[in-house]
DNA sequence: TGGTGTGAATGCCTTCACAGCG
DNA sequence: CGCTGTGAAGGCATTCACACCA
């Protein structure tokens, strides 16, 4: 449908520009210029036109984009109209902060459920969301219609626990244990590796002083 | 010092192969071939060995390379041997899981501080660091030699806290709020942007059905 | 004049192809 | 023969340069 390839770094960055123009509308800002836009979001006025040039032409020769028109194309683009349900394994320090995000709510993105293995943890309740057992997961994952796994335990239960949540039927995993994760080529993974984050900025830093 | 510009992507796929490798030596294996810990890590057996390539010739030809050896140069590479300082500001969900996140100790990375401007907060102690008050921050991150911060507060206070670091200085940044962030030249920022990965999953997830 | 839209040029990174070595 | 090391080719993404438009 779309003439050319987009880069999955464009995508990335629509998300900035929607935020932003709806920034802009709540101040009631209903022009804007790819360079302006470009200084909000660090990024150059070049960018912003050859990303939003992907899916066509919205901005008007000699005054920029209307925010409003913007802001309602951007969210067809990325189909924020729909809703997808998500959920969380792992009840740890990092599953808990993630149910308790409120980041997500406002983007399409409801977080339906979570599942640990620890006993313990079972059915404590984190933010109106009861912790399930992991073996409920097959069950729940198809009675809720979730299409989407965090997956935040440690390293060595991960592939165990993608395995799980790929035979449930989910299609999208969102990794933050430190290790590669093998799954069949329709589910789409994403790895958050803090760790690697964090390390590398300490090599920045060690490498700082020798130039 | 090096002859070839080495790609940020290259220094955080050393971070992976020196993890894999220190498990290999865990488990005994003294030696791998570049095809073995492509596998083990989801990259190419080329890739593996250009990456190694950009710091000399560590392997062997028709065997591989020993694992203790390449062990001691990626560390020696990545510069591990030297510890970094830490302090995490924002002690809501998210900066309160970092504080306890355990993955950090082990990769010269200590936390040694936590700030937040919630008066509620000042002075809870969480997993042995107390939470102090941002306004001394500047004094504890010059006593304590820190020199990593991690913004782990909304959006709205994230350039604020950002400014502050830096004039207290700091050098490196990890920034978890959903805003870009304008520091000077000299400072390293690196952004982590929860709801973005997952939007960009959504954005995945809506545009299949269409193909 | 002040802005958009876009082919062409550039730069960066990955992959290919293969020479060389133990 | 198996595997490394690396120049060359290729692919993808950003930046440049400029035609065009209100």
């Amino acid at each position: 449908m779309n003439p050319k390839k987009v880069p999955e770094s464009t995508i990335s960055r629509l998300f900035v520009y929607l935020r932003e123009v709806i920034e802009l509308t709540r101040m009631s800002i209903n022009t804007i210029s790819s360079a302006e836009l470009g200084e909000r979001t660090n990024l150059s006025d070049t960018q912003v036109r050859k990303d939003l040039g992907y899916f066509g032409q919205f901005g008007v020769s000699g005054s920029g984009y209307n925010t409003h028109e913007l802001k309602s194309q951007l969210e067809k683009i990325l189909g924020k109209d729909k809703v997808w349900n998500v959920a969380v394994v792992g009840a740890g320090h990092l599953g808990r902060a993630l149910l308790a995000y409120p980041g997500f709510q406002n983007h399409g993105l409801n977080i339906m459920a979570a599942f640990d293995i620890d006993a313990k943890k079972v059915d404590k309740q984190v933010n109106d969301i009861a912790i399930k057992s992991l073996d409920d997961a097959p069950r729940v994952i198809k009675e809720k219609n979730i299409s989407i796994g965090i997956i935040a335990v440690p390293a060595k239960e991960a592939q165990d626990v993608a395995n799980r949540l790929v035979s449930a039927g989910i299609e999208c995993i969102l990794n933050f244990a430190p290790v590669s994760l093998t799954v069949p080529e329709h589910v789409k993974i994403k790895d958050v590796d803090l760790s690697r984050e964090l390390e590398t900025l300490s090599y920045f830093l060690a490498n700082k002083k020798n130039n």
